[in-house]
DNA sequence: CTGTTAGCGCCTTCAA
DNA sequence: TTGAAGGCGCTAACAG
């Protein structure tokens, strides 16, 4: 049978509550007797009963990764590293999808939290920044932490300079010598999209290239959008030297779509995307595209969740680096 | 402040016990009591007490997904179908993976007992023969389900009848007219090794082809090793005129070794993988795979867990359906 | 068929 | 700095 903290407190020869002191790592406990419950903790190879915790503590230590339709990948990666920032803290981690149409979206809210009551939340675009979900955690005060929010103000979570990222992007795609760069837009709900628009315009800016709204079209992050954008894009004449695609499914769409036009990659047209997602190494070829580390940002949310859910005042707006990987699918413009 | 059975009692105007039994679907209740209950648990919003249910009860409510490495996109599939099946019951999905040196893997799967003490498990390959994680759900006598064991002798959860499947591939590759077809293994310890395997060899026999055992290469079902294989095997004199991975992304492998040796599939040689992961669409030309349901698997293996969890005489191993889809990777051997 | 009682294992409050 | 008692919300065992 399992040890109980009783068993502990008898073996040390102390109260339940000293024992409780010491594993909850409350102030008010003497170094000798923390000595002798670690001692007996270990020696009965006791672990808490995390329902009995819940109940009488008043919280469920779960989290909850709330998210609407993001790409698998996104959402994978995101989801392991919150998985190991949980492990350590001894959180459970509880994956919510939730509706996209409004008064679906509010009802399954209602669901997760009355089904898990998870002490705080975690938000990936394009929930972030939407109402119904953000009004919701509000109103009963949840703390949660966000992923790359549109609106970084007063939230706690974590943060890349995308348009930093993409400015050195494209400026890498302009040393090579291309002009002509199209851009395929996210979709307007993802921060992602306004981010890499602007490091889109400002990199051309810099580089005194004029901005051609013909040049840019609007995708929703999908392969298949990829493709669709990527079709009108190739009929443009004089057609775009390169085309900036604002995530790596829609880069692979372009890439397919060249490919059934009989063009190629990176010959005809160079194409790059942003993420490095695992189709950016397996397309031929090979995607130039930004490392996001996806994974990284899932932890440290995690980790600035941890900490406001510990207390309210804690927690903070965590930025990480990218890196840029430049592969087989950009080339200098060839001279026609 | 949230509801409790008491409340609900009261309002109905009988025990808690006989709510208790309501709410648990227990037999000896009368009809009526069972309606003027579930009149006060609307009236009321009542939720029960995830924690308290737990902690009375001696059980978790929580199904444990315990994995070591396999395809993220087999994971992320196999996961979204089990969290349908658990939302529909009320139980929580943990995500447990684990080590792959054998003390590691029992010291991970202790922990995952300890720290959310699962009711039941799901297994995917290759733990679904596993040595040291079967041994421990034994000796601890834990409710297990399994996706696509090598050894389905007396367990519960979902097969494919993968054989046939590859059989039903290999015979349209050969009605194209095929006879000199490659094959790359998957890795010994998962049971779709050796299914595809002889799925492979059948086909040969059943239409006069000889086995030549220089044309089947081992692989590990990761990218890079299908690259690997591919590269031997596109060096072979004379050539294979069509490749069978064993799974997509290994295909995926083969077709960009192809391309660096600037062979063009399917015109100098056909491809097709197995699993229709979202690669198979994404990269081009588009694999010739088999689809495999593998949310679906996730979901139904979790309703035999379920079920067995309830009644320890409970569950089966049930059957899915596979699909076959012919794409542009694969056409008629080139008269060369 | 229905109700009563006694915990499940831990934390909180308050007293020492 | 430590301990004792009560209760978190529910279910199991046993009466009625």
């Amino acid at each position: 049978m399992r040890s109980r903290i009783e068993d502990v407190a008898e073996a040390a020869g102390v109260s339940m509550k000293t024992v409780s002191r010491v594993l909850n790592h409350e102030p008010n406990v003497r170094e000798e007797m923390r000595q002798r419950v670690m001692r007996a903790v270990e020696k009965l190879q006791y672990r808490p009963n995390l329902s009995a915790r819940s109940l009488a503590g008043q919280r469920s230590y779960v989290v909850a990764l709330i998210y609407n339709n993001p790409s698998r990948n996104y959402l994978m990666e995101v989801q392991s590293g919150m998985l190991e920032a949980c492990r350590a803290s001894h959180y459970n981690l509880v994956l919510a999808p939730v509706g996209a149409q409004k008064q679906r979206k509010a009802d399954d809210m209602k669901a997760v939290f009355e089904n898990f009551s998870p002490d705080g939340v975690v938000l990936i675009p394009p929930l972030t920044d939407d109402e119904v979900v953000l009004e919701y955690l509000e109103a009963h005060d949840v703390p949660f932490a966000c992923i790359a929010p549109k609106q970084a103000q007063d939230r706690i979570g974590v943060n890349m300079e995308e348009t930093r990222a993409v400015q050195e992007l494209m400026a890498g795609l302009i040393a090579l010598g291309h002009r002509r760069i199209a851009h395929i837009k996210g979709p307007p709900a993802h921060g992602a999209c306004q981010w890499r628009l602007k490091g889109y315009r400002d990199a051309l800016r810099k580089a005194g290239i004029e901005y051609d709204p013909a040049l840019v079209v609007a995708g929703e992050f999908s392969f298949e959008s990829g493709i669709e954008a990527a079709k009108h894009l190739l009929d443009l004449k004089p057609r775009p030297t390169a085309i900036f695609a604002a995530n790596d499914d829609m880069a692979a769409g372009v890439i397919r779509a060249a490919c059934e036009r009989g063009l190629s990659v990176p010959e005809d047209v160079s194409v790059c995307g942003f993420d490095d997602t695992p189709i950016a190494r397996h397309i031929y070829p090979a995607l130039t595209t930004v490392r996001q580390p996806t994974a990284e940002m899932g932890r440290l949310a995690t980790l600035q969740l941890l900490d406001r859910i510990r207390n309210p005042e804690a927690g903070a707006m965590v930025h990480v680096e990218h890196t840029l990987l430049f592969r087989e699918s950009t080339q200098p413009p060839t001279r026609r």
